[in-house]
DNA sequence: TCTCCAGAGGGGAGCACTCAACAAAACTGC
DNA sequence: GCAGTTTTGTTGAGTGCTCCCCTCTGGAGA
């Protein structure tokens, strides 16, 4: 039992000089196929690859096969629950059927997203799942040029048509704006995304018809611009409330904002939901911990990671038929206790 | 410009036809090396590479090179915003190093990580970063046995000697423990992790040393195990509370369990802080924003994300000088809302 | 006894790349 | 103008694997 000082790894090569057979013996033993092996060899090639602890080099077999089973994941920001959310529904897939995922992390930067389609080419991955920061299609181009399959995740991309999985944004918008309609609110603020994408369009979109079938005028002045930040949502909500007629309930893009915004509006002294409510989208985990618990519209992140994975490696074995490629989300209203009729109906 | 629809990657040679010269110069202009090329064959070279649009196939580059720039990320819970965080701070140096990182998703259990650690050693990977869920030394033995460079985030293995990046557990505990009894608490619960590991073992000694500073007689029956979920934490809570003698403060192994405690207190009917404090350890996401915000102890997890990559890369570039293979990170006591002194007290 | 054939294993090309070793060209000094 | 030296480029072996194609063995049938 000699310590070996070199570090060599043990091949292919070494087992089958160990078992007496032909190298390609093993890989018929390694793989199950093509050809057979009768059980006395393969016994005899179990045996070599146990003493020697060989373990195959899936970068020789990826070369040769001109595959892999790696999938690449492109998110803007593993911080927020909402995308690592994604990413856990992601992985569990891929896990479950020999896939391994690399993890792409683009802080919501269009370079760092290119940079890492670049190196997902290069790694020859099987596919990629992406949540695009931007509607910039030349990722898109440059995955397509390269016939890597992938599948947007959350967000859609202009005239790309590869599958996609989103969640119904307008209508995440509309219930949660609905809702409080509902409650007796005329003077509803809406903190929107800084950057307009079609899923934010949609969501504001959402807000805007659920007034207009409440016969509410729509009011420019109550939407504002928020960020990425609990720290965004609060300046957007100290925007509104400082307004010369201030909302009696705001909503938000997402509820990053939203709890942001209620946060600043506690620390202006205002009792939530007694003089102003709040409803968010998204149902991150901080919402069920906030104070007072968000009522927001449940997106369901995990269940769409785990489609969208299923997705894409039904994409790769060329199993996804035309009509299944789009999938839309449900998504529902999930009341706590941030909301509550406006204080003057009372 | 016709449309090849036979799917073919471009290679090397493709390049070196197009350009002119020999493959063997095409690789040295895209490596800057090892030989000197002539600017007027890097010119023709660079735009043969742009007319092709050529990528460099990864996995054959790898295959000579015998080492690749992927690294391993084993992580519990990606749905923790601890782990999530640790993740981002791995993710963004093993970026600015050029190694992209593969997620490995343990869930807690040792056959996932030893089955992932598997397919890291079959993909060559250049090295891994490890938060174990339990202390088998399984799968180190299998790394070290494979020379592949690992790090050790968050926990360490007994008698395993690979570098290590861990917060002051004991501190942390110590510190949220010594808030409690310094605002008068002298019955303060603990709710401890349901397994023993070294580290949770860390935190409930500081716990029982802050006691034994302030020579208040440790109780056993004051010391529940939680669990993973903030709905263990709520158990362990009730637990405590239905005492015939119930603790005037609750701090425990994380701001999971802390929080659960908090919200099943908060159920029953409790006021906080006024009638029960609460104290956690870990400062996650949700502790700023639960109510009332929680007063915690911050782990530093982002920072120790990214010193976990920068230490796995020197090691990996054999550049890691013996002493400072392990790092303890300190700890820092926030004061939110959930604490006060017990109302007995007043 | 010989031919035929099926079943099992071996040989070897090829996947796209790197780099040492070699060849050729260009430059130097006398 | 030529040997010696430097600079630039090419050749080809090797990386570990898969799978096509070939060989070998042995049993069935004539």
């Amino acid at each position: 039992m000699g310590i070996s000082l070199v570090k060599r790894t043990i091949t292919r090569d070494d087992v089958a000089r160990e078992a007496g057979v032909s190298p390609a013996t093993v890989s018929y033993v390694i793989n199950n196929g093509p050809r057979p092996v009768t059980d006395e060899t393969r016994e005899k090639v179990l045996a070599a690859i146990n003493k020697l602890g060989y373990q195959p080099n899936a970068l020789a077999r990826n070369l040769r096969m001109q595959k892999t089973n790696s999938i690449g994941l492109i998110i803007p920001d593993n911080k927020n629950t909402f995308f690592s959310d994604n990413a856990l529904g992601v992985e569990q897939i891929a896990f479950d059927n020999g896939y391994n995922v690399i993890m792409c992390h683009s802080a919501y930067r269009l370079d760092r997203e290119l940079a890492y389609i670049h190196m997902l080419i290069s790694h020859q991955a099987a596919g990629v799942i992406w949540i695009p920061c931007s509607e910039d299609s030349a990722g898109a181009k440059l995955l397509e040029s390269f016939h890597i399959p992938f599948v947007l995740l959350d967000r859609v991309i202009q005239g790309v048509t590869s599958p996609s999985i989103k969640a119904d944004n307008f209508k995440a918008a509309y219930l949660a704006t609905n809702h409080l309609v509902q409650l007796g609110h005329r003077r509803i603020g809406f903190i929107k995304r800084p950057v307009d994408l079609n899923h934010s369009i949609a969501r504001l979109n959402g807000y805007k018809q659920a007034l207009q079938d409440a016969n509410i005028p729509f009011d420019p002045d109550l939407v504002v611009p928020g960020g990425f930040l609990f720290q965004d949502g609060s300046v957007a909500g100290r925007q509104l409330l400082s307004m010369a007629s201030p909302p009696t309930a705001i909503t938000a893009y997402n509820d990053m904002n939203t709890i942001g915004a209620m946060h600043a509006a506690q620390e202006m002294g205002i009792r939530i939901p007694e003089d102003l409510s709040f409803a968010g989208i998204d149902d991150i985990a901080q919402s069920e911990y906030c104070f007072p618990p968000l009522t927001t519209v449940r997106i369901p992140t995990f269940e769409m990671g785990k489609m969208s994975a299923n997705l894409l490696i039904a994409l790769i074995r060329e199993e996804l038929p035309e009509d299944q490629k789009h999938h839309c989300l449900d998504v529902e209203l999930i009341v706590r206790e941030s909301t509550a009729p406006p204080c003057n109906s009372k």
